[in-house]
DNA sequence: ACCTGAACACCGTTCAAGT
DNA sequence: ACCTGAACACCGTTCAAGT
């Protein structure tokens, strides 16, 4: 297994160095300091190796949000969102030169499957989650859920493709606010709305 | 030219037959009924061929854009919001089989600059029609513009990319919702709000 | 069991020669 | 001016041989 890790770790740093252009089997070998041969013990062509890399990228940000969804279950609609919203940020943003790298590998590599389940599993979270909410209920909550995610990707995938400076911040800053305002709209107006308050003016706050 | 449009149409074809994996130049050339020296003159490697077509694609998408800005300038911010989302996503998938093959060249193809201008582009079309709304004004048009975009390109990208035939149908009746949603309250609300009405129930029609 | 690296097929690109 | 296609360098992949 020490061998696999190597190969691993030399594909990220040659996908650093230049992106996916430069990156041939024979430079990931030799970084690796094994043979090609080895590296073709393991991995039975090069779109396996980097399907194998991208899938443990997607992975990891699908356990993030899985981690947010059983630390926010249960709170209000406001903190919940805000909550994924900043856990989904910080994970594609932790490392942005490695999620840049590794998103330019999508073409060619059939990542059809690949994202159907991660987006099914950060879905389902998503949905978990909105179920939870302490102070709303959703009529239409997979169709809610599934707009969340794509929104959550979406943006954040096009903001690290443009590389610019300040749209990361700008991201930080609406993204949030984009999020929150449209879950207050979409969750259903009959079961709660109705009760208590007349108003919801009190958001503004 | 016409050698010129043969190989764009030559390109095209072979994209969707078999995504950007078995196209070769040979291929290209073959297809267009050309020699692979002739390709070679009009494009200085496979690359350029291949930006010149994401390039076609991304253009007509920013000229989309502009044509729905100079039709709906001046009206009221919710048919200003729904006939921009609507013209996104027209734009995006009236040929949805070209749209997804062209949006996996991508990759390698130091893409960066190009994103960049279109995005530019489609913002700057965005803004000057957030501007023009009839009962709104906004602080951070910028960054409200930034935003839009993002979400605009980042949902559809992830709906195309899944590939799931639902997936369109609730972003077609969603993204409009979210991105008006979102413009309500990003509006500044110094100016408009403190005036007429007191309350936006009235929204809820 | 795991590793090696020469060998092969194929692809991107060139350029001397053709019309 | 525009086209051709054999030729070359390089990359992905294999497999007989080594430890």
């Amino acid at each position: 297994m020490a061998t696999v890790e190597a190969i691993y770790a030399a594909t990220t740093q040659v996908l650093l160095e230049g992106g996916p252009g430069p990156l041939t089997t024979t430079r990931v070998a030799e970084r690796a300091g094994v043979s090609i041969g080895t590296l073709y013990q393991y991995f039975p062509h090069k779109r396996a190796l980097l399907y194998a890399l991208l899938q443990r990228h997607l992975n990891a940000l699908a356990s993030a949000v899985e981690a947010a969804r059983d630390g926010l279950i249960g709170q209000s609609l406001t903190v919940l969102s805000d909550g994924l919203v900043a856990a989904f940020i910080e994970a594609r943003t932790s490392d942005i030169d490695a999620s840049r790298a590794i998103y330019l590998l999508g073409a060619d590599l059939d990542t059809e499957s690949l994202l159907t389940d991660v987006f099914d599993r950060v879905s389902s979270a998503v949905t978990v989650l909105l179920a939870s909410a302490s102070d709303a209920a959703f009529s239409q909550i997979d169709a809610v859920a599934q707009m969340i995610c794509a929104t959550l990707s979406g943006t954040t995938r096009t903001v690290l493709e443009r590389a610019e400076p300040g749209a990361l911040d700008v991201l930080r800053a609406e993204l949030p606010r984009l999020c929150r305002t449209y879950l207050e709209v979409a969750k259903a107006p009959s079961r709660l709305a109705a009760s208590g308050r007349g108003r919801h003016d009190a958001e503004g706050l």
